[in-house]
DNA sequence: CTCGTTTAGTTAACGGCGTTAAGTGATGGT
DNA sequence: ACCATCACTTAACGCCGTTAACTAAACGAG
């Protein structure tokens, strides 16, 4: 009695053209051009279509971020494997910029664009929240612990959120700045992502660290 | 003769009211709100009038930017008299934090939000780019500048944009993290945004700067 | 004074948006 | 053979930004 099973996965096959469909457009075009009519065309549906599986927009923007942070978390889980904790997280924040120049549009829709509710409590295969595997900021938090633990870092700082948002933060506002004012913004002559970025690291991870630590990063010239 | 001056000055009101409701709409109630229908309901006239003094929607939210790029600039300019440039640095950073605070839609509005085009090649009254005391990113790069011609930095930091820009987008990051976040996400437990701030100026100044400064900032305890 | 021009404002309309309500038609179970 | 289900369609509603055509008042010039 395979035919119940046949129906349910050729709607999990639409459900997932609308996926791709959806994700194509905001790629592509950005978030204006990701209509639910444009969307419906692109797949040779009526709008209305959708509404047949996905609540509402917000449910179908909800279901790419969901799907979209786990593929950031895997990208920074690469770098997993690196022991040195203060070194793991220098990689992790050059994957994090590589991140967000390979895939901008996707950069923004997981931290630019206005939440449409939580992302952490998706039901289906969303992102474990806590789950250092599929959650970044549990990943990064756990490094920071790690480098805490194995007293890298100066005695005054010890708060693990706190450190751990630093970091974040000062990236992200660089890929922030960056993605919102277009390369060629003729107020600010902004410096390559990458070189600003690296010195964000050096200077916190220096900070936070303890001298004895040689600084694993080469200085710049 | 002053009909026309007089009719000038009417139509300047006029043009003044629709720029008070489009700010009031966009404060208090976000971007969405701030349609030109509702623009116009506010002050009792018909959509369609807005056009008359403005362009069209992206001409009026220009003019909004404008306006608060100046006064965002006046703000940050409060910390100007402080001599040391290192210190200054530090203060700008408060207030910059300060004012992201105090007027939160507004920050979003300059700095988070799709910029229509430039905001620096405005015409009448908007902030005169390079000017410090207009515009808040040359503020910035000037005290940069200052601090790096006092002999302030170690040798290897000596470009003041490169400098200006992870000063500037560490703490865009923060704050950009806190706004999109809202103050009760479950995914993340944010921080204060003030002590998030003060850490990240403190260390990326005291790596930026030679060891012999004492360090302007109390250690966090 | 009157006539023509200018202009701040109006109403009506267009195409696009997200979304809802009602209908349709194929399919499968009984 | 009939009925129920359900993926999907069409029609419509109320928003949105914007354009076109019109109105009416005020002004300058003869």
């Amino acid at each position: 009695m395979g035919i119940k099973e046949r129906r349910e996965r050729e709607k999990q096959a639409t459900r997932q053209r609308i996926l791709d469909a959806a994700r194509e457009l905001y790629v592509q075009e950005g978030y204006e051009a990701m209509t639910m009519r444009r969307v419906a065309e692109k797949i040779e549906y009526s709008a209305t279509a959708i509404y047949v599986h996905f609540k509402d927009k917000a449910a179908l923007i909800q279901e790419l971020c969901a799907h979209d942070f786990l593929r950031f978390a895997e990208v920074l889980n690469k770098v997993a494997k690196v022991k040195d904790p203060v070194e793991r997280l220098r990689k992790m924040g050059r994957a994090y910029i590589d991140f967000a120049q390979e895939y901008p549009t996707t950069y923004r829709l997981l931290f630019m664009e206005r939440r449409p509710a939580e992302v952490g409590t998706t039901g289906p295969d969303g992102p474990e929240q806590g789950n250092p595997e599929q959650d970044a900021y549990a990943f990064l938090r756990q490094s920071v612990q790690e480098a805490k633990d194995a007293d890298c870092f100066r005695p005054e700082h010890q708060d693990v959120e706190l450190v751990s948002q630093a970091l974040w933060g000062g990236l992200h506002g660089l890929v922030a700045l960056h993605l919102v004012m277009g390369p060629e913004d003729k107020w600010i002559d902004m410096r390559p992502l990458m070189r600003t970025a690296t010195l964000m690291m050096d200077l916190l991870l220096e900070g936070l660290c303890k001298p004895s630590r040689s600084g694993g990063a080469t200085r710049a010239r």
